[in-house]
DNA sequence: CAGCATGTTACGATTGACGTAATATCACGG
DNA sequence: CCGTGATATTACGTCAATCGTAACATGCTG
């Protein structure tokens, strides 16, 4: 199980909430991350191919609005844990790299 | 200045303490991620050379012990600094997603 | 009518991680 | 003594994921 890459689990994030299709998430990636990252449509649909593959999201339903297709997707019980692992995984980490600073003398990454 | 991945990451952690050559990196960041990540030659040596390049480690000295090379890595003020916003970008992330958890009703990532 | 927002598909390119083998020395156990 | 494992680095090739962009299609707005 290899550590999710950022857009990855910035996905997954985003569909903690409501069902989202794709250009949703595009918004709701670039939302919740302040705008600082921005989400390419090969990455976004290359992402969730994979996570539905591993069954970490799953489509909800389909939607045809004026022949535009919407995929709508959820994220499952199993994405949500995984979503849990991967939060503990990243605080282990910022909490390992902040000691090594402050150590240093480093006086940002403080908390 | 894409995101730093897991190893890179946590090569630049296990320099925030004394220089380390590459074996010595190897062991630490095994001991710092609890024995969960276990770096391979090509991952260190390859990231090492990238985070050399971008000026984030310096080689320190080189030493040679029974005809063996150590080439010692320290982190360079730059390299903390980017680790600081590494940190930054891993915390904002974790924290996202458990709040987006914690709506869900998840009982898990709290903190 | 040009341009932008909405949506998805389909590429190719690049990056970084991964795995493993080669090289070399020393210590330890059977 | 000979294999194995620890110490250390180099050198591959492969794979997974991101990135970037273009194409396609519709509707609204200036």
């Amino acid at each position: 199980m290899p550590p999710l890459q950022e857009p990855t689990f910035l996905v997954l994030t985003a569909l903690t909430g409501e069902p989202l299709h794709g250009y949703g998430i595009l918004q709701q990636v670039t939302a919740l991350s302040g705008g600082a990252v921005v989400l390419g449509a090969g990455t976004l649909y290359g992402a969730l191919d994979r996570l539905a593959e591993q069954g970490l999201v799953a489509v909800e339903r389909e939607e045809a609005v004026d022949g535009r297709l919407r995929r709508y997707y959820r994220l499952t019980d199993e994405g949500a844990a995984r979503l849990a692992t991967e939060v503990e995984r990243l605080r282990r980490n910022a909490n390992a790299a902040a000691a090594g600073l402050r150590r240093r003398g480093f006086q940002a990454g403080l908390e």
